[in-house]
DNA sequence: AAATAATAGTTGATTTTGTAACTAACAAGC
DNA sequence: GCTTGTTAGTTACAAAATCAACTATTATTT
């Protein structure tokens, strides 16, 4: 029994099914960008991810990135040390609550940003312009919807 | 300088930049499916892809499969493995080519799917009907086309 | 037909992630 | 003010992903 029967199959095809859309879709969309920021700059998906949200951003605590980009607390610290080690950010402890670091880029980790930025925008663009503009805010509007359901 | 800046930022913002946006979208929609997957037959995300795309379209080959799903010949491998030794698929070797492996759910592995099939169903019914029936269907082209473009 | 290259799939070493337990600091209740 | 509970962040260990090297077989070249 597969599913070319259609008295089972109940119309269901797995390349539908959104999860694996979405999870293939953002796979494929990552790869070239994803071979800029590892090549270039020797960096992990977290690692971009927090450097982004900082220079996206500005001064920022672990956890709110965490928050933000819904992030486990161990990847956060993993990725702020090794970006700490390459000099890319400097923490500050708060002066009001020991417990907390903020985050702030470096010049090196500011120019890192800005120049992965451009690749970014440049590739964004290109996505958008494969699909048409207009489908592609339309896209964005709902990939957000899909993303802060939960 | 962050880019709150407007002279720099040149209107980037993380949260709109496309492989970002997939990325969380597709995380915040696998995991309720991943928990039931894991929870109910203790499988991974490469796992349950196979049983799928044997379940979907019936006997495939691991190749065969690695190349829909896009997914790497040493994942597929240690899948197939793992799903062999629970008894959900059975390996044929191919008379023509004997580096080549048919494989195929066992009955088993078919009712795990046929389970995890209406799992799935139920589930992307709701995303579906999260954003509209007419915007899902139009998202589910702008995906398909962006997880083929390579 | 022997040598070389290519292919399907596996295995092993390394890297990365995930889970849980931990430290240090703060907050609240009593 | 001391006990109990929370929170920010780190660390240790187990699980999983990645990458390269490997076996076995088939295809190609000469």
């Amino acid at each position: 029994m597969t599913d070319t029967d259609p008295e089972k199959n109940d119309a269901f095809d797995l390349q539908d099914f959104l999860p694996y859309l979405l999870n293939r879709a953002a796979e494929e969309c990552s790869l070239e960008f994803q071979r800029v920021y590892k090549e270039r700059y020797g960096m992990l998906r977290t690692e971009w991810r927090v450097l982004f949200h900082l220079g996206n951003y500005g001064e920022m605590t672990a956890k709110e990135i965490g928050e933000r980009a819904r992030i486990h607390k161990t990847k956060i610290s993993r990725a702020v040390s090794k970006l700490e080690q390459r000099r890319y950010l400097t923490r500050t402890p708060s002066q009001n609550d020991r417990r907390v670091e903020h985050l702030t880029l470096t010049s090196t980790g500011q120019s890192v940003y800005r120049d992965l930025r451009e690749v970014a925008k440049r590739y964004d663009a290109r996505l958008a312009n494969m699909i048409g503009l207009d489908d592609a805010s339309q896209l964005r509007g709902m990939l957000r919807k899909l993303a802060d359901m939960g």
